[in-house]
DNA sequence: CGTCGAATTGATGTCATTCAACTACAGTGG
DNA sequence: CCACTGTAGTTGAATGACATCAATTCGACG
């Protein structure tokens, strides 16, 4: 049984139901570095990982990019706005580690719905998963220190840890590889 | 005509299905400065604004406010994921200017899309709307100096310029009164 | 007219950035 | 097996952006 077959089981959907929906997904393999969504492009597709590990980012002015959220086992990442308005995105995917993901077509939530309605509420809840995440980021930079934000990342990813470079942490904190080298430095002279 | 009444014709309903729903909203007038929302409580309702002026906004451990969210006449504000999840609100709502709001209770949505499905479709953009809203921010704060971020605001917001006070503007932003006037000091020197 | 909060300005401090040098290490090709 | 190369990470010194603190001005309003 894979990660996602369970996923939708969760969602309430059965066997049956899963089976009819298939054809709306598609198992892809993407190689580490492999760029999956490009700017300007409208998103056409929802991932959802089975194994391996995408990131979502943006580059500035300056060519400097910015990390908005990391994907691994279990996630679901996508430009969901662009999906859903048509809009180009306004930032990019691409693949941390070598990964294994469902691309879910933009059709298969109006099927689902249509099969079982059942599948409106969780996706409804995956909606307002979204936004609480959004929410907390927002308040984190707003109003909390690199460090702070650095121990919230390691609660919020804990097994991410070691998995990605120093480089990308930084980047998704918003600060620059040296300073969270410092911050590092700090903490572990605390303790 | 009012405008929540307009709001809802553009959702789809008829004048008979808005009639139905009445009783789950209730017109609701705040004084300046008046505490709609506070931390830590259950978000009871979302907010519709006729006339007036609400804010969100969080403080953080030294007792500093940061504005999440301004809410002018015809937007949406309440605490979502509180709402939905059941969860304490990690920030409060108050009243900017003396204002009249619709106040929609959590039963509302359900109850609206029983009588006319269209409105599923139409809470579901606003859900995005505010998604996008939110990864719009996130984007800036990441990316951008203070005073791109200024600009951005006076785009996003053009006719609150000259209705809240500009220490609210830099909270917003993230920066310190001080810092806001010196940035928009900066601006007229240039043009 | 006096008071109070908002805004500006200057002096100084702090945190994070930038630039540069250096170490460590993994992967490549000779 | 070793030299060559490139990327990640660390460290130091200088710089920059914004914060803090303090003083002053400005304007709204009782």
């Amino acid at each position: 049984m894979t990660p996602f077959f369970n996923f939708l089981l969760k969602a309430g959907l059965s066997q049956k139901e899963i089976d009819k929906l298939k054809s709306l997904t598609e198992e892809k393999h993407f190689k580490k570095g492999e760029l999956i969504l490009r700017e300007d492009e409208v998103c056409p597709a929802t991932y959802f990982i089975e194994n391996g590990l995408l990131r979502s980012y943006s580059i500035d002015d300056s060519g400097k990019e910015h990390i908005i959220q990391f994907a691994p086992e279990q996630w679901l990442i996508s430009n969901r706005s662009s999906i859903f308005f048509g809009e180009p995105s306004d930032f990019f995917i691409d693949a941390v580690e070598e990964t294994t993901a469902i691309e879910i077509y933009p059709g298969f939530l109006e099927n689902a719905v249509k099969i079982n309605g059942k599948f409106a509420a969780f996706n409804d809840r995956l909606l307002h998963n979204h936004i609480r995440q959004l929410q907390k980021r927002l308040n984190l930079l707003l109003s909390a220190t690199a460090e702070k934000r650095y121990l919230d990342f390691i609660h919020l990813y804990p097994n991410l840890l070691n998995r990605i470079p120093q480089w990308m942490i930084a980047s998704y904190l918003g600060i620059t590889p040296e300073s969270l080298s410092r911050v590092r430095k700090e903490l572990s002279q605390k303790s």
